[in-house]
DNA sequence: CTATCATATGAACATATGTTCAACTGTTTG
DNA sequence: CAAACAGTTGAACATATGTTCATATGATAG
């Protein structure tokens, strides 16, 4: 029988179990880091980062946004669809138009930070 | 010769021209939009946020960060050269051991910030 | 120098992601 | 109802991404 942890375990090195020990603790509860990455995730993209700030200047419907940004509207329109799924936006309809709007002004501050670091790098 | 923006113009469409005109504005500088996707991009992988999590708890070396998340060295050192791409993490090399650490404390608020957003949804 | 250990790296692979294209809803207008 | 318009969606496609495997590098011990 295999060691079932010999794809990484390296019996020699560890040479400190006690901080091993703090990182498991730290690094246990996996569904929320995959919760943490999946957040950030939405902000991964160039495109959903250009829609947001866009946003950011007031509620817009489908094809003002791709009219700004030089986008097709079905690039958009997926687009907005993933971050209405992270309820990053809002939308609304009214008449043949669906108005989209930033979901709280949670999202203006991660942008706003992220920004304020790239910019101070 | 065809229209140069036949491909995502609605001429009919778009009711408030002044609202585009903002949003350009908010979103011309492309080459910033993509250095803050780039960003966000780095902890878009739960791997990365585990990585980050375990190194928040002290500086670690290469093996008993794969020990803490049991994964293979090869995996984690692939997701250290990311994170030491975006000089999220700085490395110190002591003897045959490598060891990580996160590289300013900016890092750690951008995690727990968004932990918290996480949680509190 | 040789062997060994810790880490890094490149190639290969499978999966995820973003855009396009075409087709489909749903709404308004005639 | 039919036509036109705004938006959505699914399939196809190319590219990006993360892990594995094998191998390379760098440091130390014998």
């Amino acid at each position: 029988m295999i060691d079932e942890e010999s794809q990484f375990a390296h019996e020699g090195c560890p040479p400190h179990p006690l901080s091993i020990e703090k990182a498991k603790a730290a690094v246990e509860n996996e569904d929320e880091m995959q919760a943490i990455s999946d957040f950030f995730r939405l902000f991964s993209d160039s495109t959903r980062i250009r829609i947001l700030l866009a946003l950011g200047t007031g509620e817009m419907c489908v094809c003002d946004i791709s009219e700004a940004l030089g986008m097709t509207q079905s690039a958009i329109s997926h687009q907005l669809r993933v971050l209405r799924g992270g309820n990053l936006v809002r939308s609304r309809r009214d008449g043949k138009s669906v108005f989209y709007s930033l979901s709280d002004d949670h999202v203006r501050t991660v942008v706003r930070t992220a920004t304020e670091h790239i910019r101070e790098v």
